[in-house]
DNA sequence: TATTGTTATACTCTATAACTATA
DNA sequence: TATAGTTATAGAGTATAACAATA
């Protein structure tokens, strides 16, 4: 590796984390921009996992997003009151409680997730197609860094 | 643009938020993993802005900041009995207030900003070199997304 | 009167500690 | 005793409303 290329993949650092927080900072105020949902973050993200993973119970869901387990009995209360989640007993296990989420909850996730991709989308369309096509290809790449 | 292009950039822009957004989560969390630093986002989010545009007043960087002044307030109080901030009476408007950041201040925001970088850029180095100059060639298009 | 900044107060989110029910 | 979940309570962060000082 050449000194230039070195040089170039310090600032690689600096620049891909700002790009990047910038990007994602701004994909949360538009998304709160559309109104509308009126659920909290941790709300949403709970009810997201919930759609993917349902059926789970509320310490797998706090575990997995990563808040103690009074935070989300508070979440939960919330997502229940609402009609989005519902809370049954455990088929064998009387101290656990099974959380599924409801036809209105599973509506409620797919409509934010359009929302945040409609004003992203209608940004990709200002781009060039090699613009687009780079992107396509770095999408992956971020994937994996996140990952790591 | 074919019919293939534009399912592939429909699905572009949820990749791409999904990348964006769980990349800089991650970020967030690997800054505060570091610990140390014991501020919070809006307080060295403020602080990072007034070492590049210091000198400012409390309201230009509410305003910049998008919050409220009353917040900004509260944040300032913490900067300054922290000595990372000064406070000084504007020159000619005694109404006003100038902020100018310190050495401390602004050695702070240089270590933050570092520690930051450290995590991906030693992420960064276990990609090929054809994945960084994918990244390098992505980031400011990411960068010309997030001010659109 | 309008503007800048602060103080008073309340709300949201999350945490830790203590408690209940069950295993 | 140990575990799942809830309730009680506290702390951090931000907001709106009311206020003081100055223009």
């Amino acid at each position: 590796m050449t000194a230039t290329q070195t040089r170039s993949d310090a600032g690689l650092a600096t620049a891909l984390r700002i790009s990047v927080s910038r990007l994602a900072r701004r994909l949360r105020v538009e998304r709160q921009a559309e109104g509308l949902v009126s659920l909290s973050d941790t709300q949403l993200a709970a009810l997201a996992v919930l759609d993917t993973h349902s059926p789970m119970t509320p310490g797998e869901l706090a575990d997995h997003e990563k808040v103690q387990p009074p935070s989300m009995t508070r979440v939960i209360a919330v997502l229940e009151e609402r009609s989005l989640v519902l809370r049954a007993p455990h088929p064998t296990d009387r101290r656990q409680v099974v959380l599924t989420v409801t036809e209105d909850g599973r509506a409620l996730v797919n409509q934010a997730r359009r929302r945040r991709d409609a004003w992203l989308a209608k940004r990709l369309k200002e781009l060039t197609l090699e613009e687009r096509a780079l992107l396509r290809a770095a999408a992956p790449v971020l994937e994996k860094l996140s990952q790591a």
